[in-house]
DNA sequence: CTTCTACAATCAGAACACGCATGATAAATT
DNA sequence: AATTTATCATGCGTGTTCTGATTGTAGAAG
């Protein structure tokens, strides 16, 4: 998850980083408005967070540019207890979820995830298709209300396809999701995982809800 | 929200003071129990942190002073780790919940929120979870009536779970949640930590409400 | 239609990492 | 000083992940 943090107060930036780096998350920051608006230009973000009390221009006008460029990542506004009446204001011109200073990493980060969720066309956390559903939150994952018993990564592997359902997800994008940093790509991992999902999801072979497509990738589909 | 302090470490008082200013609190300090009466009566205290060991007469005493005054704003009692004992008195006597030194500026003022929370109407946080039921106030665990002799951090490991129930907790949320700052993960303490709440809660084995995810985490289930 | 080729699936064993128990040490609390 | 609690270190067992060889298959070329 690529994360954007636009927030004046350098310490607090830093520590929100160092938290959601720890978890897993890439994050780039920006102290002004004006750097937040080139980073969501430039990079892929993912979900943004910005406080709303910025040095140059507010928050607000940020999320405006943002929003005039078609740059489509939720956002996510921080206020001051002080400042709470600008959450409305804030939400009305495109942001999606707000946070009051104080916080807890844990909270933040909880409601990242459930914006790149929702974003991804998802309210909920829990992902279902058909007869298979799956809890982001306790992980559990069932078939027809049989439980899966999975590995940690057959259960990445999955979570990620059906996050991305219907789109086709290369081995590339599979491995570069799994694995931080480059990984020998020489192996095959990958085809093993979803050999054994598949097999787990269901036995008989006769439901396969993960396709093939032959050079291109994988994808999920139901 | 506003916020009295009774402790006579100027130097811990002035942090948490800081702390909370800088989380949208207005913060009142007194370093004697004579001063906090005084404040207390004067201004319109929300909710008072009072440390159990003040110089002239005890927090216990200031407590009781200020519930004969009928001032009811919620209390919440420091002690250092030696005067555990004392928690229970301080509660007899009327205060609502108490912190034992050195604790997480975070965890403060989570539960300052929510006193104040309580104090306007809600409810008063019991876990409960099968047999086990976990007061969060009193600190007791009790399975099937038999009370639990838990430590600082088998019990915040406890807590920490059955407040997540259900979801999968990984060893880093763990340590991020018990531990300052980054701690040296390279450690397996909080393996010893589970292993050992296990046993306690099950010497036999038969019931163990903590299961373990591989490479996951752990989850707390019924 | 057959052959060829590149890619995917499968399998089994090896290598590895993880979680757990246990006991030793260190640090507090009493 | 004694006791409880927290942390660290080691080794073991087991489940998970990885690898490499083999078999299977889809699609293109002949």
């Amino acid at each position: 998850m690529r994360v954007l943090i636009v927030e004046d107060e350098t310490e607090l930036s830093f520590q929100i980083k160092k938290y959601l780096g720890d978890h897993g998350c890439i994050v780039d920051t920006a102290a002004t408005g004006e750097e937040g608006l080139y980073m969501g230009r430039e990079f892929p973000i993912e979900v943004a967070i910005i406080d709303i009390g910025l040095p140059d221009f507010s928050g607000i006008e940020l999320i405006k540019q943002l929003r005039k460029d078609e740059l489509s990542f939720p956002v996510l506004v921080l206020t001051a207890r002080s400042q709470w009446q600008q959450k409305v204001e804030a939400l009305e011109n495109g942001a999606d979820d707000y946070l009051v200073k104080p916080f807890h990493n844990e909270e933040l980060l909880a409601r990242l995830k459930a914006l790149v969720r929702r974003a991804a066309g998802f309210s909920h956390p829990l992902l279902e298709a058909g007869p298979i559903k799956l809890d982001t939150i306790s992980q559990d994952v069932t078939v027809d209300g049989r439980t899966l018993e999975l590995t940690a990564y057959e259960y990445k592997v999955l979570e990620y396809l059906m996050l991305k359902r219907g789109n086709v997800i290369s081995k590339m994008a599979l491995t570069d999701h799994l694995y931080e940093q480059d990984f020998e790509r020489d192996s095959n991992v990958i085809e093993v995982f979803i050999g054994r999902l598949r097999k787990k999801i269901d036995p008989t072979g006769a439901m396969n809800p993960i396709e093939t497509l032959r050079g291109r990738g994988y994808r999920f589909t139901l």
